[in-house]
DNA sequence: GTCAAGTGAGAAAAGGTTTTCTCAGCTGTT
DNA sequence: AACAGCTGAGAAAACCTTTTCTCACTTGAC
């Protein structure tokens, strides 16, 4: 109870290149070279120090290299998406593409707090960051900061980018077309397509994309995005007299688990009667509606893969070409389509 | 088209405090003490100084500063929570209390991978972190890596701690508690516990919990933490001859709402004739059910501000009492028990 | 026997900052 | 007039690496 902890920071002992030198009885400037394979020695004294120096477990201090080197192997993901739904599998396809490269990242939730972003960005900069990767939940809004005079490179991933740099977004027009041509082949004929508000972009792009497939007299649904809009598009499509679909598009997993349980609840069965297919494949929601979900994944995890090794090109001064780059979508095939058992 | 991007990572002609220097007419240590409010020297020098490299957007260089000091004003954080459900809610706390004191936090997904999780590990380490926080999704696991010897203080939040160290944990049996307790206030007299698995330590203590409050004799359904585990629980609860249930208790918000939509399919109103409350508050899940559920909130952002300050503690060298903290849960109350009109 | 070239390795500077030490000049006391 | 004590400020070391420069020594060629 009385024993506090004394885990001091510690840091007492570190040891440094200095006592791999005296360890292996050499200068520091020879003990450097050898470990890094530069410079002029003999082949036994560069695996000796090298051994040494795994011996006694050195490993080099990344600030005292970075000082030098003006390489911090560091970068900073700037995010205003607190859920994470987005940010997430961006970060570990970062994550996963940098790590090889020995590079950390500095997560930043930023909320829509400009004072925040401030602090954050600055923070980063002290610390000499290598660069910056911002991200955010909709690609038609900007971070609430500015990022284009920043003196390292910036690269822009599902959210809206200064002009003249890198943005990677989703192809969401490709990813519309995906589900509507796979309802189309599957022998749906009169559908139709409910989503989120008309002012998202992407919105606007995926609807604009079902049109061209399905046909431009073909009914928009648009609402906002919550499985209580999904249920709403649904007593509407079926109060009418009209028609009724046979194939419905949903412009996210939740209006499309809206729509799937009320469809259920009107004795409509699902594939069977309509196919159903949503966009986003939101693991926790796609694998959990009944039938699990066929729906669009925008590869948000290659997305931040790609911003990744961008950056980190930028960072060791390769040149990259600017403008916004389109990442194709994939249809992942469950079950509320049917066609599950095709084997496409 | 041909134009391209020549963001060569810059960082020519970052200001130094030479700069400062040389700008104000004076030596680089005397600048250093005027920045720092350390040393002697007239006010109206230090006030020059001051406004002078504000003037030219002096900022000190983290990496030279904490190679002298062994403050690098940086923490780890790793985590094997891949959804983000638990580690997010965390970070944002982390973040929230630590930037203030300008440190910034490395964010390590790990999975399940001790390789993966030791390169993180040793990443951080060459990059001088102050201290590592680690999180995870499960209280009674532990992280695939060895943080116990690290000369670095390491503190656990919501998932197992090496003995000795610093756990912060939520506490499960007194959130069990809040939930029945308002079941009973409510007026309900036969609630059963419908949760996840038994191996879990928090489905036990929180079942432990509801038992001592509604009674030992009262039923417990263990299952998994899926919707379709709630379904299940109750086609179970509603299929024998046996009184029905007014009050459920549900191990997660998953359970809860497919607890709920089953009660639905059967005509049985919530909350009307029966109170659902749910446990973890993941706004997700539980604001999408109908009605909106009551249930248990973690504090999970609050757990991840108490570590953060409590790794600054030790990185500062103050001694912090070994052991586990248990925090307490807030019970958020929507419209699955009833009572949200009470104004508690 | 002289020279050029090559080899192995160390000394020193650089990177940006903080901190300790030193020093010159001043004030006030005896 | 001597001296203790204070004030303002600079020089230099330290943190840990990497890199450039230098140097002594060996080898081989003429």
């Amino acid at each position: 109870m009385e024993e506090l902890l004394d885990t001091t920071g510690g840091k007492r002992g570190r040891i440094t290149i200095h006592d791999v030198a005296a360890a292996a009885g050499i200068s520091i400037s020879t003990a450097s070279k050898a470990l890094n394979d530069t410079g002029r020695m003999g082949l036994e004294t560069r695996e000796r120090v090298k051994r040494i120096a795994a011996e006694i477990g050195y490993r080099p201090n990344a600030l005292a290299r970075g000082l030098l080197s003006k390489r911090s192997f560091t970068i900073g993901l700037l995010t205003n998406d607190t859920y994470g739904r987005f940010t997430l599998p961006v970060m570990a396809g970062i994550s996963d593409a940098l790590v090889d490269h020995g590079v950390s990242v500095f997560l930043c939730a930023i909320e829509e707090d400009p004072a925040l972003a401030q602090i954050h960005v600055e923070a980063m900069l002290d610390k000499q960051v290598d660069g910056i990767i911002a991200t955010g939940k909709r690609l038609d809004r900007r971070l609430p900061v500015d990022l284009s005079n920043l003196n390292v490179p910036v690269v822009y991933a599902f959210t809206e980018g200064a002009p003249g740099s890198v943005t990677f977004r989703s192809d969401d027009a490709q990813g519309a077309r995906l589900a509507v041509e796979w309802l189309a082949k599957l022998g749906r004929k009169r559908i139709v397509h409910v989503t989120g508000p008309e002012n998202f972009f992407s919105v606007r792009e995926r609807a604009d994309a079902y049109r061209r497939v399905a046909g431009e007299e073909q009914p928009v649904l648009f609402g906002v995005w919550s499985e209580s809009w999904g249920h709403e598009a649904v007593a509407r499509l079926w109060s009418g007299s009209g028609e009724r679909p046979d194939g419905i598009f949903c412009g996210n997993d939740q209006i499309a688990r809206g729509v799937i349980d009320a469809l259920r609840e009107r004795g409509i069965r699902v594939p069977q009667d309509v196919s159903v297919v949503g966009f986003d494949n939101w693991e926790i929601v796609a694998a959990q509606t009944r039938p699990p979900l066929t729906t669009v994944d925008m590869e948000l995890k290659e997305l931040g893969r790609q911003a990744g090794l961008t950056v980190l090109a930028l960072a060791e001064g390769r040149s990259v070409e600017p403008g916004i780059r389109k990442l194709p979508c994939r249809l992942v095939v469950r079950q509320s389509c049917g066609g599950d058992t095709l084997g496409i």
